[in-house]
DNA sequence: CTAGAATTTCTAGCAACGCTAGCCTAACGC
DNA sequence: GCGTTAGGCTAGCGTTGCTAGAAATTCTAG
């Protein structure tokens, strides 16, 4: 009995193990560089092992997305709600754009690769139930007479466009603060 | 020196046909689907043809991009600005989110897959920048005090944001027109 | 009209991809 | 200590983007 149990965590161990690799790899050598074979070579096993584990790439790169919907919602609950609306959002827009940015594969396997996770449904997965509610916790503080939903949808819709754009060379560097001072002003008030 | 003329035409021809067909495939069956055996079949040449016209597929998906943006620019050209600046506003978003409704392969390629066309620097091609200008000659008219630019690429982000998320199903349906008349009220309003 | 030259197009194949069948080894339970 | 079973690996399939070199076509000139 009790090897079965060193078993199932060394395949736990093992699971993590390719997802962090994953990840690492993406992030420094970016998602083009996590092949298969690639992956397997860095974990040092097999490519087979790796669909013992995992359906195919595509569910690597879901499990991947998974564990950035829960790191993101982490980090929007830590942006501490301040007592004026603008400055509430400030905090959670400049967490969700430091997120972004500092981890810009994971953000793109959220948010790009990983097409099928699904969302607003019955059968959303939790992490992802998670980050949306961190967001609408906090916007609801000053979504006004207003749907705190519709406003906290509006507000993630905002802030991706700023960040795909960016992230595609589309809008000039130099306007980031610009830009988000406007944001926030516009959207950061009570109506 | 006649037949020569007709060589080159011809070819502009083949190059338009092969625009042509990956879009219409892309648009009907996906880009995945817009492999270079399946472009060299359904344009009835082999596949080194391509080569002789595009560097590569990614080549030819840029140029699917490029005729996207003159597009939209035209379609953003059309919005007939009104007399209040929120409806002038609505005029361009509405715009703007039909052509990537009407277009998702499209809209993909421009925004999602052909990262490497710069923008907001010397060597933007025209295209891109015309359908950015579209946009600013539109959100100049209610800029208010505010830089105009700022202010044209704050909407722009908004509703790419509002596309990429509704099309990765992140965006319940429903809440669109909610969602959009938001935005107008925030955006569309002289600062 | 024909022979040689030049250009265009195609056939065939390379390396890398995601994924899988089937063998082989090693660990387990009795 | 031995048969059974679970797990991992080798090898290979089909497909991808792309390319070298042969084949075919078209043009030029006598």
């Amino acid at each position: 009995m009790s090897t079965q149990q060193r078993r199932e965590r060394e395949r736990a161990q093992r699971h993590d193990l390719i997802l962090k690799t994953a990840r690492t790899l993406a992030e420094s050598e970016g998602w083009d560089a996590v092949t298969t074979r690639r992956l397997a070579d860095e974990i040092e096993y097999s490519q087979p092992v790796l669909y013992s584990h995992f359906a195919g790439k595509d569910a690597i790169v879901a499990a991947v997305a998974l564990e950035g919907f829960t790191e993101l919602a982490a980090r929007l609950r830590a942006a501490t709600p301040a007592d004026e609306p603008r400055a509430t959002l400030e905090g959670l827009a400049r967490a969700y754009l430091a997120f972004a940015e500092e981890n810009p594969a994971l953000y793109d396997a959220m948010f790009t690769m990983a097409v099928d996770l699904p969302f607003g449904q019955d059968d959303t997965p939790e992490p992802l139930r998670a980050g949306f509610q961190a967001l609408l916790s906090g916007v609801a503080r000053f979504a006004g007479r207003g749907d705190p939903e519709i406003l906290t949808e509006v507000v993630w819709s905002a802030l991706h466009g700023l960040i795909a754009l960016s992230r595609a060379g589309r809008l000039p560097p130099a306007g980031r603060e610009a830009r988000l001072a406007l944001l926030l002003d516009r959207l950061g008030a009570v109506h």
